[in-house]
DNA sequence: AACTCGATTCTAGCACCGCTAGACATTCGA
DNA sequence: TCGAATGTCTAGCGGTGCTAGAATCGAGTT
């Protein structure tokens, strides 16, 4: 027994090796630098092996997903923790999630541009990434105004982040003036006082 | 004269039909399948005199990328005109902006997602880009409201929609509820009435 | 009308990609 | 100690973007 639990173990250990080497390769140098060759070389085996962990490269890049993901929604835990009132918790949330989209660009991408292979939005949609949408939902919720559904507001304040952070990050965006622009979208989206 | 004219006028011909062939690819079956082998099968020629027009695949999707901004522009436009008071124009864009971005995914992506060699958001950049952001602005600028400079609130705007309609696409968001999306951002954003 | 020579286009190939069949090595249980 | 099962590797498939150098074409000149 105990040799078959090393093995289960070393495997495991292999697994994680594979997914932390694969990110920091995409944070590194980005995701098109992330070969089956390259990874292979990294972590001292041959290619095959890493197809005896995962279907494919998709599936890689959906695990650096999912570790991201569960990184994301701490960040934005602890940053909304340590603000008070409504209009600080919406602002630090937002600095947080676009700070994350800024400083880990390959691991966003991960996580929402590129195909994992992962299901988004639906039963089976594996829990970091529930639970990333979640900790969104902890804040925004509660400034979702009259008439609308905090799932609902939440999607939309997520939309207009993700919008700002892809199109920034793309060249598209001067960079210059995100934090206005975050006060726009904090001032106006979010129903804040009870005033 | 009169050869090299002709001459000029059969490459620029040929050009236009590269950047055409290469976006019905395209449209139909994703970027991925755009690769320089088919594209040069398509025209009936070979793969360098794709070379002798540009510099490389990622200047074609730029190529692709400007008559999409123009289109986009004139969309934009056309349904702003028909709309009649400020929330209707508002609606009528992001109608347009969406519907746009969902019926021809692969020329969205060339305008605001892939790496078309284009400079944006500067000087030099080019006029198609230029006007498609004019054509935000046209109707979004009325709706800044006090304190917003025009210019960033139509980037703000835009992001938010840009944010819904890549999220949807990738699947991130479910695509039922759309409609209401709009409408919060609609009525959350912009600053409609006098009253 | 034939020829020359520059412009144009093609063939063939580079280094790389994701992925996999089948050979080889290693380890385990009998 | 041997046979089998498990694990890993080598080598290769068909594909990618891109390009050097050969071959062809055609316009202007004799």
């Amino acid at each position: 027994m105990s040799v078959q639990e090393r093995k289960q173990r070393e495997r495991a250990d292999r697994e994680r090796l594979i997914v932390a080497t694969a990110r920091e390769l995409a944070e590194r140098q980005g995701w098109d630098a992330v070969t089956t060759r390259r990874l292979a070389e990294r972590i001292e085996y041959s290619q095959p092996v890493l197809y005896s962990h995962f279907r494919g490269k998709r599936e890689i890049i959906g695990a650096v997903a999912l570790e991201g993901a569960a990184e994301l929604a701490a960040a934005l835990r602890a940053a909304t923790a340590a603000a008070d009132g409504p209009r600080a918790r919406v602002a630090a949330l937002a600095h947080a999630y676009l700070d994350f989209a800024e400083r880990h660009p390959a691991v966003y991408d991960a996580i929402f541009q590129l195909d994992g292979g992962l299901p988004y939005a639906r039963d089976d949609t594996p829990e970091p990434l529930k639970d990333a949408f979640a900790a969104l939902l902890e804040t925004l919720g509660d400034v979702a105004g009259p008439g609308v559904e905090p799932g609902l507001f939440t999607e939309v304040f997520w939309s207009s982040l993700h919008g700002l952070a892809t199109l920034t990050r793309a060249g598209r965006l001067p960079p210059e003036f995100t934090e206005t622009r975050v006060a726009v979208l904090t001032d106006r989206l979010a129903v804040l006082g009870p005033a």
